[in-house]
DNA sequence: CAATAAGCGGACCGGGCGGTCAACTTGCTA
DNA sequence: TAGCAAGTTGACCGCCCGGTCCGCTTATTG
């Protein structure tokens, strides 16, 4: 589109300072951090970060953006493991751990608006349903789970350690097993209500 | 303590009011809803709101207060039931009923200032706590749960509802159910890391 | 090295928030 | 029913937030 000029080294820099600060800052302190903080964090002036990115949601769809695409990527690689099983934990480990903390409403909130993010969210979502129903047919996952179902587990385990004060850096792993252990088919028990067609 | 003469007829009544729509406010639109809106979808006026209770977290904490008491009720009564492991079940039933929609946050958020918020809390762990190690002795939850792992998962099956945009009104239940066969012994696989000490 | 445009920063703005207050209304009681 | 304490109200306050703007700095380039 518009063929713009490479960015000045320091603007580059700065860009990337304020990319990893405010991924810092929303992890830590939830998504109302103020924009200032984000700024002094990054060791730069307001306007900067304005400079960058035109709004605060803009700059949160960026960090965004990118998680996704790398979670996307990750999806489309493990469709060719040879245990598929094995590849669905595999994705919802890196989902989980990529997404440190407390990040974990990234998904929606930030896709609301905006265009890009929707997309690459509907990108990876489609991975997750390939995943799934390669687990399932291969007998790894019980037979009533859709792509749906993980999609929305998926940030489950962050959420539930986000509210221990000063959780182990591990422990989400806890909660990401005992939640895959009931998508399993041992011990499965039937439904009551049928899934979400939405996601 | 201070012997408090009964409110005005017309006091209590609005003292409902305010309750109830901020209970509808908060598990409607967040957390973040103002004051104003509160008091508007009472019909009344945002003054009477601070007459009532002094802050906004107050307020807050006056809802999460009952319905933590309701909780730890339900938790104590189902000590005695005769099958544990449903006992456990219908405790996490209720539990998430109870908050519909996205109030999920409500036991930490208002509890982290709030002294007796933050008692009755420490009561209705003690049940789920008690509940837990029932289940287990009866084999009905698998040994290397703790009562501290249902705590943190109780609210799961809300927070992951709350995602899907126009959620059908037992959709939880899905949620709450496959979680639940992650908690059962058939098909469980070792955990990864340690439960966590605090809750 | 000089010229210049790209980048930077912080004072500033409008708006919305939680919370206050003094003038007004109303349920209770004797 | 008269008197008054209890209750109500919305205009108002100070604060902080996202976002703007313009004078200043600096990397780039010929």
């Amino acid at each position: 589109m518009t063929s713009t000029r490479p960015l000045r080294a320091d603007a580059a820099r700065n860009r990337r300072l304020l990319l990893a600060a405010a991924a810092d800052e929303f992890a830590e302190r939830g998504l109302d951090v103020s924009v200032a903080d984000i700024a002094r964090r990054a060791g730069l002036g307001k306007g900067t970060l304005f400079r960058h990115f035109a709004t605060k949601d803009d700059l949160l769809a960026a960090i965004v953006l990118d998680r996704i695409d790398a979670l996307k990527t990750v999806g489309e690689q493990l469709l060719d493991a040879a245990d598929p099983g094995a590849a669905l934990l595999e994705f919802l480990t890196v989902a989980a751990d990529q997404q440190r903390q407390r990040d974990l409403s990234f998904l929606q909130e930030a896709g609301e608006l905006n265009a890009d993010v929707t997309r690459a969210r509907e990108q990876m979502f489609r991975s997750v349903h390939k995943l799934v129903d390669r687990a399932r047919e291969h007998g790894a996952v019980r037979a009533d789970i859709t792509g749906a179902d993980v999609i929305l587990l998926m940030c489950a385990p962050n959420y539930v350690t986000s509210y221990v004060p000063d959780a182990p850096p591990g422990l989400w792993q806890r909660y990401l097993s005992i939640i895959f252990d009931g998508l399993r088919p041992e011990g499965a028990h039937p439904l009551p209500h049928p899934p979400p067609a939405t996601p």
